[in-house]
RNA sequence: GCCCCGGUAGCUCAGCAGGAUAGAGCAACUGCCUCCUAAGCAGUAGGUCACCCGUUCGAAUCGGGUCCGGGGUACCA
């Protein structure tokens, strides 16, 4: 009985009681106690039951512990405490059960089924191959692969995606930027052109065009080599900077194909008959007032240029096409706005859109030297991911972007983020890993054997009992993280499990004279080892066996 | 103007399906390595949880308002 089923249990029980003292029955929340004194689990259930009752809490708690018969295997006191709490003590069988199938289980413990047998489409990154990835876009590839592998853990097919332009106004603009840059190198004085490129990476490029085409393209502004070179380089480097950090995607789209395979003209003419597109000064509207929205909104520039909007419907009624079981859209809060929209035209389209779910995460606003810097790729005024990971490592931007609340804005100062590579909280993780293979390692050499039929009962400590329920609480995490996609939330149950093994580490000696309860705490460590792993697993953080 | 996020320790942030003494890291200070790694542990100091009002037995958490920051509201993406 893993813990999401012992509270199920729990609240069945607590239920049926209210049903037998004929009161009323409501949701019946169970939290993990604050403190040791208020046992493992509480419920405010008679504190919320008090009002329509018209009894002290103190009273009804004590009337229901007093009618709840809980199993001793499970459960093995109840209190009540001020000003009314019930307080459930898990039974020391219960525990050292939940070890042993921990132990039992290994790898897969915290793993569900729930995606078994359906498939995942993660969008994320998207960038279009202008400019190299900022420490902005950083946020969402973390994120994305991260939410990936949350799926992956619950046996979801997971597909990363990646969308992108490659035509349109910004290319342009890059392949004119690019085209100065040459020029320049061949001697010639010009300026970018109007919010052109300013980063220098535009003049490598530039010199890499020269190193082949010399001075040929001189006089062929439009020459189609500027852009073309500037986007595979450019996606070079992008996906370089991905693979640093450890994501792969497996697919990328580009919006030229709704146009290529007229998508986006069927959507257009589906969109007339139903009503909800219409020509307006040469453009094509979007009746997005029908959708709640203030004003209608442009779907086809007077130029004859769809806005993005419009192949992004494609693509969503492409992706939903694809039959995937689950969509997730990642977002920067600039999309905030839109994706309703995209929504709501996929519904007039007669799709079902309930299984895409889009996840929008905050900016992250760059300090250098307390000042904020805006980023812009254009400008350049950004500081690259591949810069920060080649300051930080992977494992500490991995780290620093996921133990945030995405809805949270990120506030980067470089200046720390330097400072704190040195002592970083993803080495106290790490550390902890590291701490227990040497143990183990140690324990082989003196014989100690890992043995799964170990007395665990031995196991009495404070410390090493925290440890276990812990430990117990994990598969509840990987539950939480699978409803929520939050990738924090793990993050913060990490940073507990860490710290209640390095206070046990500090307590307890595993390796002893008694063979007997090292036997037994060997066991308690390669169990703190594995969900460790598993977690720092999904969040794609390596664990060092030594440091 | 309107819409969406956020405002918690000096700094960066957790906590927020209402709960019992508001946490961590960094920075500051004090202890602890003859013993499986001190990238650790124990402790001190640091808070009107932006502000006001309300709901409630109980509010950092929910509702209303104000102020500050970010984003959107574009025939830019």
């Amino acid at each position: 009985m893993t813990i999401t089923t012992f509270k199920d249990y729990l609240r069945n029980q607590i239920l049926t009681t209210l049903e037998e003292l004929s009161m009323p029955t409501r949701d019946v929340h169970l939290e993990k106690s604050k403190i040791p004194e208020y046992g493992d689990l509480s419920s405010n259930i008679a504190l919320t039951l008090a009002k329509e009752v018209k009894g002290s809490p103190l009273d009804l708690a004590e009337r229901i512990k007093e009618n709840l018969h809980l199993s001793p295997d499970y459960c093995s006191a109840v209190t009540i405490s001020p000003p009314g709490f019930l307080n459930f003590i898990y039974s020391p069988k219960y525990i050292r059960k939940q070890l042993i199938t921990l132990l039992k289980t290994g790898d897969s413990y915290g793993k569900t089924d729930v995606g078994k047998g359906k498939c995942a489409l993660v969008e994320f990154v998207s960038a279009n191959p202008t400019g190299p990835l900022t420490v902005g876009h950083g946020r969402q590839a973390v994120l994305g692969d991260t939410v990936s592998n949350i799926l992956e853990w619950h046996d979801y097919d997971v597909a990363r995606e990646y969308y992108f332009n490659d035509a349109g106004r910004q290319m342009r603009l890059l392949g004119e930027s690019v085209y100065v840059r040459y020029m320049e190198s061949l001697g010639e004085k010009m300026t970018l052109p109007e919010g052109g490129y300013q980063g220098n990476y535009i003049r490598d490029i530039a010199n890499h065009i020269y190193k082949i085409h010399h001075d040929t393209l001189k006089e062929q502004p439009d020459s189609p080599v500027f852009k073309e070179t500037a986007e595979k380089i450019i996606f070079e480097d992008i996906k370089s900077t991905l693979e640093k950090l450890g994501i792969y995607f497996d697919g990328f789209v580009n919006e030229k194909t709704f146009y290529e395979n007229q998508a986006i003209d069927q959507v257009i003419s589906r969109l007339r008959r139903k009503n909800l597109a219409y020509n307006l000064d040469g453009a094509v509207w979007l009746k997005t007032t029908d959708f709640g929205k203030s004003q209608d909104t442009v779907l086809i520039k007077r130029t004859g240029e769809p806005t993005y909007r419009l192949p992004d419907i494609a693509y969503h009624e492409d992706k939903i096409k694809r039959g995937f079981d689950l969509i997730v859209d990642i977002f920067g809060s600039d999309h905030k706005d839109t994706y309703p929209d995209v929504i709501s035209a996929l519904q007039c389209l007669n799709y079902r859109t309930d299984h895409i779910q889009v996840l929008i995460h905050q900016f992250v606003t760059l300090k250098q030297k307390g000042v904020k810097v805006s980023m812009s790729t254009r400008k350049a005024t950004f500081v690259t991911l591949d810069d920060l990971i080649e300051i930080v490592g992977a494992d500490v931007v991995r780290y620093f972007f996921l133990m945030r609340n995405m809805k949270s804005h990120l506030n980067f100062d470089m200046d720390l983020a330097m400072k704190e590579s040195e002592e970083n909280p993803v080495y106290y993780l790490q550390y902890a890993h590291a701490r227990i293979c040497n143990i183990l390692k140690y324990g082989k050499e003196v014989g100690i054997p890992s043995d799964v039929t170990a007395d665990f009962t031995l196991l009495k400590e404070p410390s090493e009992l925290n440890l276990i329920k812990e430990l117990i609480y994990f598969p509840e995490i990987t539950k939480q993280i699978l409803d929520s996609l939050e990738p924090q939330i793990i993050s913060n149950y990490l940073q507990d499990l860490a710290t209640l093994f390095h206070k046990f580490y500090t307590e307890c000696r595993v390796v002893t004279e008694d063979i007997s309860l090292s036997v037994a705490r060997i066991g308690l460590v390669s169990g703190v080892k594995t969900v460790l792993a598993s977690s720092l697993e999904i969040l794609g953080i390596s664990r060092p066996e030594r440091m």
